[in-house]
DNA sequence: GTGAAAGCGCTAACAC
DNA sequence: GTGTTAGCGCTTTCAC
């Protein structure tokens, strides 16, 4: 039977309905909300009653459009699977969730175009702020969100004397790479072959430039040092490791500029009968969760990951208060938030070198 | 110089600009962006060019509140950090993001209260509906959202037999369990140690359920089967299987509920000096990436992952469209939507037994 | 085919 | 202290 689609009363709550039911208006109860005005004691209990009696709760994004501000904070990642990202997003997610703010995941699958539909339909409407992983994006097109109203960090910015333009977070990875090779080095170990991940971007570049300073600073020649770049997973430290340690079976020691690699290494070595860290050792960076868990534990850098989570949130938080401020973003030079320095972690996957 | 505040033109473009930069209406302009209207020809292109020429994009927020619809889906998980979510939780944002939702990453920590506060707060207002993982929320919590209007879906039911009262993708874990169970059986193992995850909710009960099958089934008494439960996590099972084995080291062979543990029992038997598989044989449950990178590569039991995440979002839309018809979503029996048997995948973690 | 107008649920001036 | 009022940006009947 066709009757009334619109059934009475099981449709959510509106403000206006709490105050029907409080006999007082909506204003009053936005109010009381808020704490934003003054309301007496009196009505302020009869309001409150008439929530909890109704159940009533805001409606996001009605109060968005109101207020002009956007409930949530995107995050861009290259791939939320890549074991280091959750880490990370799971940070994030804790320091939003205290300034009742969301999180958005966005992979971008390191495709530009996919990075560049989300900010569009994102940044300023749905999303206040955009923290930026290693995603792979443009740099124009985070510029342009900045001017569409959503500040845009980057997170984990690799070169923190090296501006990028954009607010950042950065992260001393020179020195990662340095303590890492200079870890090898002070072991004994001479001839290192090194794994070098994400050439897009020159990301990974500051950590080989931190490996190759500490090779001069200990009189060794970089150049003499092999080097193989790959993915920045697994399976492409594994192939690294397999062609370097094919190619250059005299090598005593594996750099590489990421765990996930590292680990791929330590796996190859294995397969090719290398005992680590007896005849080969394995140094990483980063220290993500599996570095700890591997056989033989992976001796790495560890990276303030948290740290620059919550940095990264209260640098985008404050951008976006003060978006419009003084008349804007552009201008004034991007501030750069500096992270505490990595440092070395030393597990299993290392000992003195002993040929 | 305080001249006005808001700058001229700085500010996003809004739809009524666009008419006017058209010369058309605001109606006009809403038709040709929903391909809704009967629009003339020549004002559609004229719209567009105005579109363009402003970098018009549309504000979700006041999208959703005319719509009333919520432009978001909530995914809870109780840590995106567990590297079995973060699979999963791609495998979500793929399918979002081909029907133009975004993903809220919801971490409860396992603690009901946060899930709570989260289906609080965006169920119904910011999310269209929600889908669960086992982040141990209450399920009386989550029938009150689907009152609320955001449908809930519980992804991963483990008993495809047994309804949760919610809609929900069920995968068959009592099978899985049973797979594995079976394969170490069949390699002639008698003295096998369970290492079960997860209590809370039963959840794994299933699990061990289809263990205790298999063994009865070959005629073993699954009582003399040493068990002990863990969280789920390497570290969890690593622990349990010390224990297993240093009480029982006439133990050939340990069957764990879940791939971390599995993984974390793999370390813990190579730190016992047991050789993993020719000493012992592992075997774990669910093929998350990380099994395939251990070394030896765990044996396991895969479980439909993407599949499962596709379905949770297809059953989940689907709730959603029909909410409201028939008078809601009470009444009607909870659907359950059962996913690909799971499959066992032999790596190198198994072996025949040899004591 | 296009425009006018009402309203989604909420906030924020301002008046009383 | 509380109510009135005018939007926030968009969608959507309904006239024309």
């Amino acid at each position: 039977m066709p009757t009334t689609p619109t059934s009475t009363h099981s449709s959510a709550p509106t403000l206006a309905e709490v105050a029907r039911h409080a006999g007082v208006t909506s204003a009053t109860v936005s109010n009381v909300l808020r704490s934003r005005g003054r309301v007496g004691e009196v009505t302020r209990q009869r309001v409150l009653e008439a929530i909890a009696a109704l159940g009533y709760r805001p409606h996001l994004p009605a109060r968005a459009l109101a207020e002009g501000r956007a409930p949530t904070i995107a995050l861009m990642v290259a791939s939320i699977a890549n074991p280091f990202y959750p880490e990370f997003a799971l940070a994030v997610e804790n320091a939003l969730r205290r300034s009742g703010q969301f999180l958005i995941i966005c992979n971008t699958d390191g495709d530009p175009h996919t990075g560049r539909a989300y900010l569009e339909q994102l940044a300023g409407t749905l999303s206040a702020g955009v923290l930026v992983m290693n995603a792979n994006l443009d740099f124009d097109d985070l510029r342009l969100s900045e001017l569409r109203g959503a500040p845009v960090v980057l997170c984990m910015w690799e070169k923190p004397l090296e501006s990028p333009g954009l607010p950042c977070v950065a992260v001393d990875f020179h020195l990662a790479g340095e303590l890492a090779a200079r870890h090898l080095i002070e072991l004994g170990h001479r001839r290192i072959g090194a794994i070098v991940g994400s050439k897009a971007y020159g990301i990974h570049a500051a950590r080989y430039d931190g490996f190759v300073t500490a090779m001069e600073a200990a009189g060794l020649d970089p150049a003499a040092a092999p080097v193989i770049h790959a993915s920045d997973t697994t399976q492409g430290g594994y192939a690294a490791a397999r062609e370097l340690l094919s190619r250059h079976p005299d090598l005593t020691a594996l750099f590489a500029t990421n765990d996930l690699p590292a680990l791929g290494a330590m796996q190859a070595a294995a397969d090719l009968g290398f005992d680590v860290p007896r005849q080969l050792s394995v140094v990483g960076i980063t220290d993500i969760h599996l570095a700890s868990e591997s056989r033989p534990a992976l001796t790495t850098v560890a990276v303030p990951t948290v740290e620059a989570a919550e940095l990264g949130v209260a640098l985008l938080r404050e951008l976006i208060a003060g978006t419009g401020k003084s008349g804007g973003q552009g201008e004034r030079e991007a501030k750069v938030c500096v992270a505490s320095p990595p440092h070395l972690v030393v597990r299993a996957s290392t000992a003195p070198a002993s040929r």
